[in-house]
DNA sequence: ACTTCATATAGAAAAAAGTCAATATGTTTT
DNA sequence: AAAACATATTGACTTTTTTCTATATGAAGT
């Protein structure tokens, strides 16, 4: 499997869960303490805390330490990037089967 | 949790694997049927066979059935609109926690 | 009608992800 | 230095997802 395909899955499976997608629609307004994002949903710190990994992991979204708080951003640059790849995925350019291929009809015909 | 976030989260879940993101990326470029893509991947038939159900089931592909075969296509429309979410959840509009609160600084300050 | 071919479904096993309670870490306040 | 606070980590449990083998369905060719 291309590397392309890979990567970009990683972010997609960060994006795959409804409290992370809004995170990231919270954290589009501004830069949000775990604390602030907590009050938003019915979920426990700890739960919180590894979402918020998964999106660091991802790279979509940066921790700035502030004492004992953490803030959380977005990493705009890598989110755009992402967003490109994935428009580029759904409009028909690189990976075609027919670029390679003579023929995009069945096998047998 | 805001039904927006649920139903762009079920087509998300969809792309989260590279095998599926691919078929979306080679499908972007026209109709194939299950046989052609099954060739360019190192799975068993019914496991492609599912991955198709998931795509289909969160709208983003359509199936047509000519005779034996079923030839996949993108639902280009329903790609776009959930396109366009993604492009407004990651930019600063609609669910931001400044809009409906006072602030975004520490509870404790 | 029987066989072949393309795809779908069922069921099972394994891997991955989500969530919590308990606890650790590190910072600030007293 | 002790207490309070914000967040991270650990470990366990549950749920979901992935992928397979075996089998079913349904169309086309002989």
């Amino acid at each position: 499997m291309e590397q392309k395909y890979i990567e970009n899955t990683k972010i997609i499976k960060a994006l795959a869960d409804p409290k992370r997608l809004r995170i990231i629609d919270i954290l589009s307004c501004g830069e949000y303490c775990a604390c602030k994002l907590l009050e938003e949903f019915e979920i426990t710190q700890p739960t919180l805390s590894h979402d918020m990994k998964v999106l660091i992991d991802a790279g979509i979204v940066n921790a700035r330490q502030e004492g004992k708080w953490t803030n959380y951003s977005l990493n705009k640059k890598n989110l755009q990037i992402f967003y490109k790849n994935l428009g580029e995925i759904f409009s028909s350019s690189a990976e075609c089967i027919c670029h390679t291929k003579i023929s995009n009809k069945h096998s047998t015909l």
